[in-house]
DNA sequence: CACAATTACGAGGGTCGTAAAAATG
DNA sequence: CATTTTTACGACCCTCGTAATTGTG
């Protein structure tokens, strides 16, 4: 069996050429290398290097020992990867949602089940989230449609409804309620990273022009200071975002409604029973 | 990067349990196993065992690092199988062929040309010696048919043919040619080992009775010590394999003859290019 | 009390670096 | 004469073993 570093040496010594600069690279003094490299042909029986006095050169058995070892590095080096990262993900749950109000309800439920862990979030697309839960990559996901998949557990969670918030002396202001039809053409302030939303936006306003803002900040000064559409959630005003200076209008349309679907790994349902206990407990409450 | 040795100690332990028992399968003490295993631990920065006082076990990150040290090691080992058998195949020349005689026509030329190697002979059917040939198991091979294959190089090499060698008194002794078909439910005397030609007689004689001999003097006592028919090659008799008691008999079936293929790596040729000169010549010789 | 793991201490092996020599272009 | 490799020698790191300690079934 051969150690590690000694392939390395190797490695290097094929990279770069002579033992001089090898040597520099690996941070050891030349006749160190040279030494060792004497010794692995020791340790093989073979030969692997042809030796001018003042030259040495990999021959054709130690070109395939070269490559061989480069291998057994890379390979060594992913083994540590893999070690760690699946320590990681013991000791971290990462949640995945498909925008961003999941997140913030179930941050705190995260919290009360696994608070030695770290609590991670990210938002993405049903695919990504379901490839991602299968992957390793998310252990908790929330869509925005059910899932079928066997391998995956999916209950459902909760509603959330966006209506529009348009400025008093709007024109759609006055109406009793809207489509999105009517915001056509329309400027559309918007938070930035709200996942899915935004395509329903896209998809359900012609021509609709969105100024999307990635700072909480900026959004809220700029529906003070503006005349421009924006939305509010009925799940974000029940959490006390509220603006006096804005007039909610419901939207008609289905594309406005969500329902949220949390999900994970039906062989990890188990792990996350008593988790699944408190959203499902939480959602009621919430009502 | 982590060490060889110590991936084979996390393997140990994982297998046999206990650091005592894995420190006597290592031949090493149980507190260097011990320490060795806390080294892991703080150079990866991750727990991978649950200490009691009196035992230590593997936690589930441990168990994952175990499975990828055997990993490892085992591809270290396949690494140096891999060079030692490259070096290997470097320093010999492994002629496969289908049949006996190529062996002995062509083992002197060899030795001529790669009289520091050592040179290795086998013989086996056309499928394993092509599929060896790419492999890099064969050097050179030997077929008894040409090979079409655009990765081999493959040249004629020389025709030999089989022969009754009919006992005096055996009625077919008296014919002037034979056909197979003749010698139907015949007792018949082979040496083992003459690779295709076994199958020719099978295929081609009806219930022949086949008395294989594994060797030669035990085959050489029973053509003269009984009735039984058995083959005579032209090829050995022009080597000077002659016995007075044996009529020959030409056999009339063209299965009888046979045409010899001598092939190598297309991209080998020019290696060989100096061999191959020689073959040509030697068979124009033994025309 | 046998067995397992850890801690402590000292020994030895091996790799390393420095210095010097030899060879090449 | 600069560059490269090898040899020689001594130092230090690191792993190892022995012995002693603690804890468990």
């Amino acid at each position: 069996m051969l150690e590690t570093y000694i392939l390395e040496q190797l490695a290097a010594f094929a990279e770069y050429g002579t033992l001089s600069k090898a040597a520099e690279k690996l941070h050891i003094s030349q006749p160190a290398l040279s030494r060792s490299m004497k010794k692995l042909e020791d340790e093989l029986g073979i030969t692997l290097f042809v030796r001018n006095k003042s030259k040495i050169e990999l021959n054709e058995t130690g070109l395939v020992a070269a490559e061989c070892a480069k291998n057994l590095i890379a390979q060594n080096k992913a083994m540590i990867e893999r070690i760690i990262s699946f320590d990681r993900s013991l000791h971290s749950i990462v949640l995945g949602s498909c925008t961003t109000y999941p997140i913030t309800a179930l941050m705190p439920i995260l919290q009360q089940h696994f608070g030695g862990m770290s609590i991670t979030s990210e938002m993405a697309y049903t695919e990504t989230l379901v490839n991602g839960l299968k992957d390793g990559r998310y252990d908790i996901i929330v869509l925005n449609e059910p899932c079928e998949d066997e391998e995956i557990f999916c209950q459902r969670f909760i509603d959330e409804r966006i209506d529009l918030a348009a400025p008093q002396n709007h024109p759609l202001a006055q109406k009793s309620e809207v489509s999105f039809a009517d915001m056509a053409g329309e400027n559309i302030l918007l938070l930035a990273n709200i996942g899915f939303w935004f395509d329903v936006c896209k998809d359900n306003i012609p021509n609709g022009k969105y100024l999307p803002q990635h700072e909480r900040n900026a959004f809220d000064e700029l529906v003070g200071a503006t005349d421009f559409l924006c939305f509010s959630s009925d799940r974000m005003r029940k959490a006390g975002y509220i603006r006096d200076d804005r007039v909610i209008v419901p939207i008609t349309d289905d594309a406005a409604k969500a329902t949220y679907y949390i999900a994970c790994l039906d062989r990890k349902k188990k792990e996350y029973s008593a988790f699944f206990s408190s959203v499902r407990e939480s959602a009621m409450n919430d009502l």
